[in-house]
DNA sequence: TGGCAAAACGAACGTTCGTGCTATATACTC
DNA sequence: GAGTATATAGCACGAACGTTCGTTTTGCCA
C-alpha cells in the first residue's frame, strides 16, 4: 500500500470515530485528545491530518453527510418517484435514527442545535446540509403532486416543514426519554396526512404497523 | 440591606445572565470565567454562590424554568380552560421563542439536545421539565375534550407529541435560518388540526393571521 | 540498497477550564 | 464599638484544551 493511500485510510478511520463522538457529545465535545485516545494514536499525528480543529469539525460534518446520504437518501431513491418515495424518505429517516447508526441520534439535529448561534463555516455547512434535506423532502412532495398522487392544493413547503418537525420531534423524544413509541407517533402523523391528501391514483398507503421498521 | 439579601440578589443577577448565555452557547459553553467577566466580578466570588459547575448548571436550568412558567404557562392559564387555553399554550410558546426572550431560542430545546447523551442530574432535571411541558399540553387537550370542545376520538398523547414537534421544528428553523415564516407554518398546522377535531361546541378557532403575535 | 517524502510521534507551548485556599471588606448583633 | 457571619476578591493549583515544533518511523522508488 502506498504511503499516500495509508494517510487517506487513517483520515477515514478518524472521521468514522469522530462522527460517532460528535453525534453524542457535540462538535465541541469532540476533543482532539479524546479522539486520539480512542484511536490509540498521538494527538499531533491526528492533528496533522486537518490542520485546525475547525477543519476537523467541517470534515466530520462532511463525513456524516456521506453516511446520511448512504443510509437514507439512496435507499429512498430506489423507490419509484411519487407518493411511495416521499413516504420512504420519512420512514427510512425514522428507522435510521432509531437504529442507532449515530450514538447521539440524528447527527445533524444534534450539531444544528449546538452551532445555531455560533457563526462560522461549520454552522454554515450544517445549515446547507439540512436545507438539502428539506429540499429533498419538498421535491419529493412536488413529484408526488406531479405524478397525480397528491393533491395540488397543499403547499409543499408547509408539508415538508411538518414532516421534518415530526421527525425532529421523534428524535428528541427518543434521545431524551428513550421513548421508541415516538417513532410510531411520527409515522402515524405523517401517514395520516399523506392519506388525507392522497388522490385516488396515489392509492391507499400502508398503515404504520405494516412498515418494515418497528 | 442585609448581607444575606445582597447575596441572594447577586445570585439572581448571575442566573439571569447565565440563562441567556446558556441558551445560546449551551450549559457547557457557559463558563464561570466568562460569566464572571460579563458581570464584572471575580471567578471565585461568583463560584462561591454555587460550589460546583454542575450546581450552577442546575440552578440555571431552574431559573430558565421560572422564566418559562412566567412567560408561557401563566399567561396561557389566564385563558378559560378548554380549546382556547390549549391554543394559547401553543401560540404563546411560539411567540415567546420568536420574541427572543432567550438569545438562543427555546432554552430547553437547546440544552436538551446538548445533554441528552450526558447522564447526570442536569440531564435529569431538563428531562423532567420538558415532561412537565408535554404534560401541560396533554392535560389541556384532555380538558378541551372534557369540555366538549374537542372530539374524544383523538389520542391526547399523540396530539401533544405533534404540537410539541411542530413547535420544536419552528424553533429549529428560526434558529438555523432566521426564518420567521416557520412560526406561521407551525401555527397553521396546529390550527388546522384543532379546527378539524373541534366539535360544534368548541366553535371555530381563529385563523393564524388574526393571532396577536406575528 | 540508499534516498526521500509521507506519516506518526513525543514533548512542550500558552491559555482556559473548574476548583480550592486565604484574606479583606461589609453589614448586622450584642 | 467589638464581634461575628456573610460576601467578594486574590492567587494558585492541576488538568485539559488546541497548536507548534523537531524527530523518528514507515514504505515506495530509483
Amino acid at each position: 500500500m502506498s504511503r499516500k493511500a495509508q494517510g487517506e485510510r487513517t483520515r477515514k478511520a478518524i472521521l468514522k470515530t469522530a462522527v460517532h463522538i460528535a453525534s453524542a457529545e457535540g462538535l465541541e465535545g469532540l476533543t482532539i485528545g479524546r479522539l486520539a485516545l480512542e484511536l490509540s494514536m498521538s494527538k499531533s499525528g491526528l492533528f496533522a491530518h486537518f490542520g485546525s480543529k475547525e477543519e476537523l469539525q467541517v470534515a466530520t460534518v462532511e463525513a456524516a453527510r456521506a453516511i446520511f446520504i448512504n443510509e437514507v437518501i439512496k435507499p429512498a431513491f430506489e423507490a419509484t418517484q411519487g407518493l411511495l418515495r416521499l413516504w420512504k424518505l420519512c420512514d427510512i429517516w425514522l428507522a435510521y435514527v432509531q437504529s442507532g447508526v449515530f450514538r447521539g441520534g440524528c447527527f445533524f439535529a444534534a450539531v444544528a442545535a449546538e452551532f445555531d448561534s455560533r457563526p462560522g463555516p461549520v454552522r454554515d455547512r450544517i445549515a446547507e446540509i439540512m436545507k438539502e434535506w428539506l429540499s429533498s423532502l419538498c421535491d419529493a412532495i412536488v413529484e408526488a403532486q406531479n405524478a397525480g398522487h397528491l393533491t395540488k392544493e397543499i403547499d409543499p413547503t408547509q408539508l415538508a416543514f411538518e414532516f421534518n418537525s415530526l421527525e425532529l420531534g421523534a428524535n428528541w423524544a427518543y434521545q431524551l426519554y428513550g421513548d421508541a413509541r415516538a417513532f410510531r407517533r411520527a409515522r402515524e402523523a405523517i401517514l395520516e396526512r399523506l392519506n388525507r391528501y392522497a388522490t385516488a391514483a396515489g392509492g391507499p398507503l400502508l398503515a404504520p404497523e405494516v412498515t418494515t421498521h418497528e
